[in-house]
DNA sequence: ATACAACTTAAAGTTAACTTTAAGTCAATA
DNA sequence: TATTGACTTAAAGTTAACTTTAAGTTGTAT
């Protein structure tokens, strides 16, 4: 099965201008071309295609997936290099979860705060509760939030 | 305590030119001005510029973060458009998340499976592999990447 | 054979979020 | 009082990752 770049595009809901781009940035060399030079989409291209996106997820710059392109294009040798930078980038992800759950964790307690705030028809409620007053599950993140969120009625 | 816009940066670590660039922008209407002209943070201003990392973090742009100052600046009357928004942001977090611990997921079997290829010396040997010779806590990720990272020994 | 939609390239334009520059002002110290 | 380092603004520059434009080519359908 053979795809023109506008049909792997519908495909993969992104721009045929995106691939084009990519293309040219040297992410998809083994895509091959018609004796009239327009780009014919393999299966595998296609799936290339999925990783690149993958990738882009872990944060990674189109210049650092080239790298790591050009890495497989090479074959085994370089192996070791493409595992370190996998790892790299699990550890990278690991520390953005992390950071992420810590603000879900202060967008929670606002969303109470907030529920509590609507009720009382004012912010300046959460200036007269003390921790005990802050049901359990938001405590963490109220004792973070407590001198900037509070104090200044936001 | 009062500190100028240097003093605020460093504390932060981040540029003067951003917390001037934040200004412009009208991030923080609520700081003063020495009579000369010269910004006079006090500690409460200080915190503002933390919320406004905060929400930073959450994917928010400069724009929608100005909305959300001004409608702090107006008082208890915007309070359930500023809840509705912390929910909107609530809801984005949580996807991020979900999307995040997928990407995670496919990184912890690469990493496995650059390392069995080290030990073999080839990607290939993860041709010869079925379903069951994959370890459990990798299966899930090893499906999704079945049919591309596989396929095309990346 | 001709039309026409979709392809091609190179180059310029876009956007967000800063950063840098230039020209000048402020305020603390010698 | 003069120096000096940090401040001020407006405006221009930067960067990444595209997107758009313009001019031309390809390939399929009539």
């Amino acid at each position: 099965m053979i795809y023109t770049v506008g049909e792997i595009a519908n495909k993969l809901n992104i721009a045929p201008s995106t691939i084009r781009y990519y293309d040219k940035e040297g992410l998809i060399p083994f895509v091959e071309r018609s004796s009239g030079g327009i780009r014919m989409f393999k299966d595998s291209d296609f799936e290339w295609l999925s990783i690149i996106e993958c990738l882009k997820q872990t944060g990674m710059s189109i210049k650092e997936i080239k790298t790591f392109i050009d890495w497989c294009m090479q074959g085994d040798e370089t192996i070791s290099q493409r595992k370190a930078l996998i790892e790299k980038q699990r550890e990278i992800i690991l520390e953005q979860i992390k950071q992420m759950q810590e603000t879900l964790a202060m967008l929670d307690y606002k969303t109470w705060y907030y529920e509590t705030a609507e009720k009382a028809g004012t912010c300046k409620i959460h200036e007269t509760f003390n921790e005990e007053d802050i049901p359990e599950e938001f405590r963490d993140a109220y004792k973070r939030a407590k001198g900037y969120f509070i104090k200044n009625n936001i």
